[in-house]
DNA sequence: GCCGAAGCGAGAACGCGTTCTACGCCACTA
DNA sequence: TAGTGGCGTAGAACGCGTTCTCGCTTCGGC
């Protein structure tokens, strides 16, 4: 680097380990895309990643905890281009449905990433428990804009129920007991069942 | 054993294996009960079953293969529950909120063990497929007998969707982002919103 | 009686997530 | 200027699911 004042040595630092920690979750998600869950193993990780084991330990407690910070910013991401253009429809299960459709085109498109993240999601590491409910105030927050705007009885309960669909839906799809058409049907069923 | 005739030589290495079987599922169930998933190790699986580790790897595959077949032990042996004392209630969703209650009830009873089969359920491996599908239908047709003989519209479709919010909240109150009573409150909720 | 197949026991070996050890480098402070 | 604590590297070590090796026994067909 250049020669920096000494006042930014402690910025350019953090700046050095928040790369690091980036290239962690960008060499999970490459080793995801090619291979699924089983494919992102600690070691190639870091070596991708080129940093030590430990070092990738030290930011992520576990593999789980690597994979739901890279599902927490797809789910963000995902957020941000449904607000950018907003959901098509004249009532809220056409809205829905539209959401729907998008998401599940996006996560068919890299279905092994899909499969790794979702499997990350599922799993039993009771100390992911808050980053699985970060990603899924995420998911509902999408699910709330896009019924938002109509009359919907109980639209937190519906939310709920329509985000353990989608969770359930997904795991489903990963866990190859369905294939993409059934889960988009499965879940625009549950949008016109429970929406008007 | 004491001398048989040749005929039922045969049925009675049969029942052996089948005994010896049984034992594995017992030993997993046993060790389930306390400790959960992490507790169910092949190795004590084997120990407590008196058998060798290659042994159980014959009969099971994998350790989710064998959660699974005790899984469906349990999802049978409350199918059968249900329908020795049918759920009570004047309209479906009734007989479905008494239906999750005792359901609720039942796992809750062995937290520990519920926690291991679940976990087993949600688990990725993609050759336990038939078994994960063969719960789902069996909680299906539990589901199917409650609502009936209401005048629901879209039976199937209802089913369908309580099935996987049954089954996302399981897997929620599994990872500790559920407690029981909200899991009851969530279940019944859905139950509300679907049936009349 | 004899043979190959199948089931089983005992235990070593392998793979990968996770932890531990030993050491180096650098910013800070008395 | 010496020391201290945090973060990093390199790599061994550990735990448990899974696989493999080897030898033994039993059974059905020749």
């Amino acid at each position: 680097m250049t020669g920096t004042a000494p006042s930014d040595a402690r910025t350019e630092r953090d700046l050095e380990t928040a790369a690091r920690r980036g290239r962690m979750v960008d060499a999970a998600v490459e080793l995801a895309a090619t291979g699924g869950y089983e494919s992102v193993q600690m070691r190639d990780v870091a070596a991708r990643a080129e940093v030590a084991l430990g070092t990738l330990y030290r930011h992520f407690p576990s593999k789980d905890h690597l994979l739901l910070e890279a599902l927490t910013e797809q789910a963000v991401a995902l957020r941000d281009r449904m607000a950018q253009r907003p959901p098509e429809g004249a009532v809220p299960a056409d809205r829905m449905g539209d959401v729907l459709r998008r998401a599940t085109r996006a996560l068919a498109r890299r279905p092994d990433l899909t499969a790794a993240l979702v499997t990350a999601l599922t799993s039993p590491e009771p100390d992911t428990a808050p980053h699985k409910h970060a990603v899924e105030t995420v998911l509902r927050s999408i699910i709330t804009t896009a019924i938002d705007g109509g009359d919907v009885a109980d639209p937190d309960g519906v939310v709920r129920i329509l985000g353990y669909v989608w969770l359930a839906v997904l795991s489903a799809w990963v866990g190859g007991t369905l294939d993409t058409d059934q889960m988009a049907e499965d879940l625009t069923s549950a949008a016109r069942l429970l929406l008007p």
